[in-house]
DNA sequence: TTTTATAGTATTGAGTCGATACAAAAAGTC
DNA sequence: GACTTTTTGTATCGACTCAATACTATAAAA
């Protein structure tokens, strides 16, 4: 048995275990749990398929009533703003609220990490995430998890033109920035860009 | 601002989040947390040096507090063995009772991993380890953390024969599985093996 | 000897998390 | 259209996490 792959989960472990301390310290006077942090991040991501509790559920690997209790706390303490969908009245849509907004911009979750990662070259970075990507695809095809991903690099994706592209699966159209958001519909291209 | 580390951060926190899922799962009957089966798979690897209490929140991350009672179920639940340093009598000891290691046998709480990792080339495991490894060490270096690794790519490590090597900062003479143990007091060796 | 530092434990309180049960809307079936 | 079933989300509960604080015991320093 190759020991190898261990080796990189315990480190993939570790970090994740760090930048959980990370979090909590960063959000200061806010007192949110590292969970909340990540929620707040990921809704700062998500494009329009995947702002709901279910989606955040897939993303976070959590049950929909875990999720469901830090949403109430995040919208208790003025962080996001929960509504109804139009259409589908069953699902709640979510967003940031600006005191969200600012939160995170304040609290800067990620700057331990882009510390950490300032020596490392662009070319392991990249080679390093391509084989992380692989690692969780494969994890979620056994379980039948979403893999988000950005509309630039996913199968359903058809440009219209320079600014405007469309989900072949959703049929709308999107705009240059609504593309670059996270969506839990993600299926990666065969090609790379 | 180069957005690609936080491309690979949001992967290592994932796939962290979904391996703690399986670990919940792994445990199975035993209904373990995830951060239980992780303190269970850090003292099956620790070395004599690092058994303690003390190590484990350094490892975890965690407050000595938060790990004590961590430690506290582990013993009620009869998995791990507490004993007294005979030198310093403030330390304690840890080690997994044969049922820890029999619950570390039956959860195989890696085999998810090892699954999703099966396609990945040695080589890219490799060097995707490496960047990951560096990431660690100079989040670690900001936050006076330990790095933790073995003695066989450690700088104090001195090979005296074939099969006993020596701890060179703590005076010690290790056998070759020891070698292979995690130790807090790592320190990376300029040269690559 | 006295002081200070270190290793660990005990307790408390806010919060996580899954399990279960529930409500409401949508979708499928006859 | 009336019915079941499925889907989306919420409410409640209990075991547990985790940090903070205060504490004990031992060791090291002054």
């Amino acid at each position: 048995m190759d020991k190898n792959p261990l080796v990189l989960l315990e480190l993939v472990e570790r970090l994740a275990n760090l930048m959980r301390s990370e979090l909590r310290r960063s959000s200061g006077d806010e007192s949110l749990q590292p969970v909340h942090v990540q929620a707040l991040v990921y809704l700062s991501r998500a494009n329009r398929y995947s702002n709901t509790p279910q989606a955040l559920s897939s993303y976070l690997g959590l049950t929909k009533g875990t999720v469901s209790q830090t949403l109430l706390l995040l919208d208790r303490r003025g962080l996001i703003e929960r509504y109804q969908d139009d259409v589908d009245r069953r699902v709640v849509r979510l967003r940031l609220s600006t005191s969200g907004e600012q939160l995170l911009y304040e609290a800067q979750p990620a700057l331990a990490w882009q510390n950490a990662t300032r020596n490392i070259s662009p070319n392991r970075i990249r080679n390093a995430t391509s084989a992380l990507r692989e690692a969780l695809a494969t994890l979620l095809e056994d379980n039948e998890g979403a893999l988000f991903g950005e509309c630039t690099t996913c199968a359903h994706c058809q440009k219209l033109s320079q600014r405007i592209s469309r989900c072949g699966l959703m049929g709308d159209r999107l705009s240059g920035p609504e593309t670059r958001r996270l969506c839990w519909l993600f299926e990666p291209r065969g090609d790379e860009e």
